[in-house]
DNA sequence: CTTCTATACCTAAGATTCTTTAGTATATTC
DNA sequence: GAATATACTAAAGAATCTTAGGTATAGAAG
């Protein structure tokens, strides 16, 4: 019962936006970069990432390549068409959301 | 299947956040004021909200009290000297979690 | 050479938190 | 008198996570 709770529904948004500025990723990289990005404050869990990936696959909104890389096989996602819009729509909703909250808990300067 | 999922997990932040605002509120009037407060972005459901407001009172961090008002009961909710602890707490846990979305989507100056 | 750590992927059970839908009831407005 | 706003509750279903476990290679430490 940890809670990363407020994770919950951001995931699949910066996933799109991470491969929007670099192109193609692999999932563990995926991890470490957000682990990174975020000053070691936000981490993801594989059971949260994998099928979160899987998914967005499903929905045509990535690309998954195999390739071999020193001995191991990794997973490479990119963009498709419309994961590219997906992922700037997504952003925008992701921007709106957490200006909304801001205007919550932004003490009242009234 | 609405996407309102950036929502989970930061409800019961923003509810105890109201409260260590407003001093006493009930759930319709919360319901109300998130609207309101976030320009009608952010629209709480009472399906979420109830059960919410009342898995806080379980946890001993929300005190209810029942009035009539204008012929109907109403249910005002306060924070519980546990509850203005938790609200301190989930208030940072949020402003750091948004901190590090905001790194993560925040175009990369490099 | 063997064990530990890092890399790299996957899956499934369980928990949590929503959405949707429905129900109850009073007050006000048309 | 009917519709809308107010006010609360409960329950089925969906979505997304945590936790825990499994597989497998590479490299470092001993």
């Amino acid at each position: 019962m940890k809670d990363n709770s407020l994770l919950k529904g951001a995931l699949s948004t910066l996933v799109l936006k991470l491969l929007a500025d670099n192109g193609q990723m692999y999932g563990y990289q995926i991890i470490q970069k957000i682990k990174e990005a975020s000053a070691d404050q936000m981490k993801i869990t594989e059971g949260a990432l994998y099928p979160a990936l899987h998914k967005l696959e499903q929905n045509g909104l990535l690309i998954a390549e195999h390739r071999p890389v020193s001995g191991r096989v990794r997973k490479y996602y990119s963009l498709s068409a419309k994961g590219k819009k997906a992922s700037e729509d997504k952003l925008v909703q992701l921007q709106e959301f957490l200006s909304s909250i801001q205007m919550i808990i932004t003490p009242k300067t009234a």
